[in-house]
This record gives structure tokens, sequence and C-alpha cells, in this order.
DNA sequence: ACATTCCATACTATTTTAGTCAAGATATAT
DNA sequence: ATATATCTTGACTAAAATAGTATGGAATGT
């Protein structure tokens, strides 16, 4: 099973991205910033999105990385998997060949699992994290911002 | 989040000892023949077993390990947290202060992850398992019987 | 006495994580 | 054109965890 600092980094850094893309690309020295993440490893992290094609990037001064689909269309589960390859608790990759070239007892205990968490990071999207009250309140902190009724006053966002 | 083959080893030998302790209590040796675990990387997992009261033990020979309760009061769960110490998909252990005293942004996707896990793995005791068909079927093979009906001819058990 | 089994601790090779560091390539603002 | 911001790539590294090995014992049944 695969859910480390690292997929938790990329998803965070994600929900950064889709909390301040609004008009202009997001550079990554801001997501370093306000997430606490070193600017070297999103580097790292996001040479992988860019190849999943779940960002994409300008250069130059004012560039920076941009989603490349709607948040709504970009699960969980689909960060994680680009950083990852795959979410997944058995052992021999579902293959079945755990041991002996055959599965081992609790094959089908850890296939039932990893069912369940795919299921559960693929039917939530960034879209739905950037609506959720408290991913807003955090994200208008993080921005220095003074937030008292976020949802009822989010035209001052 | 902490789900890797310490904890998967420990479950499928767990299960082992709750499909073979009938009678006798189990030898480690008999158990890393089947299951294909080193004896001493048994051991020690037995040993923080035997601390969290899950099996007790026999020396000399003839002697081994027995579970200390019924197979069906023995939760899935409890055997990794007594290996692992927690299934906790945050990087805070749930606390909320992952990033400068505060939640980060996604604090809540994970712990909500883990609850989902939680309860997965808290709603399957071993009992389960032993009587599921398929690991039947898997604990005959390893035991080098051939069993072509297992449900229908499990008095020959 | 002896073999079997658990029990405890120390050691180690490998892999992964979570970075750091350095040297570019490229686009934009001036 | 130049300076600078930013992405891009690759090599390197310290620390931790994993998955064991190795050694030596202690208890117990025969």
């Amino acid at each position: 099973m695969k859910l480390t600092t690292k997929g938790r980094y990329a998803v965070t850094a994600m929900l950064d991205l889709a909390l301040h893309a609004k008009d202009a690309p997001v550079p990554l020295a801001d997501i370093s910033r306000r997430q606490g993440i070193s600017l070297s490893y999103l580097e790292q992290l996001f040479a992988k999105l860019r190849r999943n094609e779940l960002v994409n990037s300008a250069r130059g001064p004012g560039g920076g990385y941009r989603l490349n689909r709607a948040a709504e269309d970009i699960p969980v589960v689909a960060v994680i998997n680009a950083i990852n390859e795959n979410v997944d608790a058995t052992r021999c990759g579902g293959l079945g060949n755990c041991q002996d070239n055959e599965p081992c007892l609790t094959h089908e205990l850890w296939m039932d699992l990893s069912e369940r968490i795919h299921e559960f990071l693929a039917g939530i999207s960034l879209g739905d994290l950037v609506s959720r009250r408290e991913v807003q309140a955090i994200s208008a902190r993080q921005d220095g911002r003074v937030v008292e009724r976020v949802l009822m006053a989010d035209s001052s966002l």
C-alpha cells in the first residue's frame, strides 16, 4: 500500500493550484511558501504530474503551472496514481502470484481493500475539495486573509 | 498510511494459525514453511502479537502459538495495529497539526480515508476469513491436500 | 541429556522517502 | 539585447523503514 507524504504533498499542491489558478499560472515558489513543501521536491512531483497531463506549464516571468482540466474532472486518485503508479494494498500488484505463482492466503482481502480505497479516492475530485468549507478556511489562513464567514462572504474572494 | 508487507505477513500468519490451531499449538517453523515467511522474521512479528495478547505461546517440543481469543473475536485491524501501531492516512496522526500547528489543506480528506480503511478492516475477523471458500482452497493447497469440493467435503479437514 | 521450541537482541542489505544541489533551457519584461 | 523569473533535468544524499540474518539463550517435553 502506497499512501505516503509524497502522495499527500502532491494532492495538497494540486489543491493549492486549483484554489489559486483563477487567471494567471501559479509558480511553484508560491505553492512552496504556502504549503511548506520544498521547491525542489515540488519540481520533482510536478515533473510527474506534467508527464501525466494533469497540469501544463508556462516558463519565464509570470509563468507557472495550470490545471490541464477542470478541477471537477480531476479525481484525487488520478493525482496519487501520477505520483505513485498505483494504489494497491496487495503485494503482487493484483496479479495473484504472491506465493509460488499462486495467490497467497490473504490475497482476496487486500484486493477488496484496494478496491475500497480506490473507489473512495476516485469519488472525490479537486473541485469537490475546493468547495469544502474547511478547505476554504484553511486556504484563507494560508493567504493571510481574515475570513469570518467564508461561504456567506465569498464574493470577497 | 501504513499497510506494507509487514502487516500483510502478520495477517497471513495469524490466518494460518486460525486455520491450523484446532488442537495442538502451531510452531512458527510450520507457518514459515507453509506461508514462505522467514522464521526469524515471524519471531519478531509474533513477539509483538504476544505483547498485544492476540496469541499465547508454549515452549519446548510440541509447543508453538495459539490464538488467545476465538478467531471470530479478532478483527484484521487488531493484527495490523499490533504490528504497526496504527492505520492512519494522515501525516499528523490525526492531531491536525500538520502545518504550523494547524491542519493542512488536505487534512480532512486523509482523516476520512483513514476512517474508511479502519471500518473495513474492523469489519472482517480472522473467523470470517477462515470460512471463505477461496481461503480454504488455498490452505488446502498449502497443506498438500487435494480438495475438489472444499465446502461439501470439509468433513475431511 | 537432548532436541525442540520460544525469546531477545544486535546486526545488515536494500529500498524508499524526502529532500539538496547544480546546471541548464526558455520565455517575458524592460 | 539583457536580465530575470521560471520551468527542466539529473545527480547526489541523509535518514528512515523494510525485510530480513545471526547469535545466543531459556524453557520444556521425551
